[in-house]
DNA sequence: CTTTATATTCAAGGCCGCTTAACTAATTAG
DNA sequence: CTAATTAGTTAAGCGGCCTTGAATATAAAG
């Protein structure tokens, strides 16, 4: 219907060029340690501060006892810690281990390597020029509307 | 070790951004349409181009049998077609079928709504400059090593 | 104190995706 | 023609992740 933005065009072939290049090195390492998606997906839920174990669950978009399961297998992992709130001892805790802080920043490491290969392809002014683009991109999709809560 | 550029660390902010906000839509998309990752995965390769059912299973590093059963699945969705190749009858040839093709189209305009609204936030003057930026990232990116086949 | 609501877990069952091993069919090498 | 190789499927089994429904424990309301 509407003519297509080439603007957009653009940032859909630098996304393309991303998740090609992204999901390689993260599928990766999902195999060597043993990770599902959800499992790591999980890791970075709890890492910026959860509630219990039914928050992570309905961020997830998964029912309480199917959270409790996964979080089960991630306590066997040793990359959670699960113990009872002191205030209310129905709900409970939910904190990483070393282990799980340590995966999380090699998730992220991971993924920082090849950023790192790519800066290194460009010029001081480039990096400015693109910096500058980048910043004003995040800005403005920081201020699009939060997505909300998701839909039940 | 070494100090952290703050160009990398500009580029991560905005993958992370974009992570989070294409993610929830494409996880809503596969809900709804009863569709796994791996499916997707699988769809896109054959969507460009693929040889045999093995040919599959090694792209996305599994063994043929379970190739062959996921493309099993999707052939009982209507989502590709198998047939015999007439030039080595032992070998499958695999194509999307309308069903199927409409279906990466939907994943892929899902991915461009949210690319449509942030492109709407923007000036005419800013989406020049971002879009200059951005070239220069995809055409430094293609040049980056093609990070050559996966490792078995 | 008793009822009701909340947080989590347990149990049973289903589908998906993976593996290995065995099998069929077609091609190629000797 | 026969033997070896190649492509694909089938079968059995395992673990992940999900669901619903029941059970348990704590907290809050009456």
């Amino acid at each position: 219907m509407q003519p297509i933005d080439p603007f957009v065009t653009i940032l859909r072939d630098w996304i393309d060029i991303f998740m090609r290049r992204s999901m390689k090195n993260f599928i990766l390492f999902t195999k060597e340690n043993g990770l599902s998606m959800s499992q790591i997906g999980a890791l970075f839920r709890i890492h910026k501060g959860s509630g219990g174990v039914s928050d992570i669950g309905d961020e997830l978009g998964v029912t309480s006892a199917a959270a409790s399961q996964m979080l089960e297998r991630l306590v066997q992992q040793d990359l959670i810690l699960r113990t009872e709130d002191p205030h209310d001892r129905r709900v409970k805790q939910i904190v990483l281990t070393d282990k799980g802080r340590q995966t999380i920043l090699e998730v992220l490491h991971a993924r920082q390597d090849w950023l790192v290969n790519l800066a290194a392809t460009l010029s001081p002014a480039e990096k400015e020029q693109v910096g500058t683009a980048l910043n004003i991109l995040v800005e403005k999709a920081n201020q699009l509307d939060e997505p909300s809560k998701i839909e039940l």
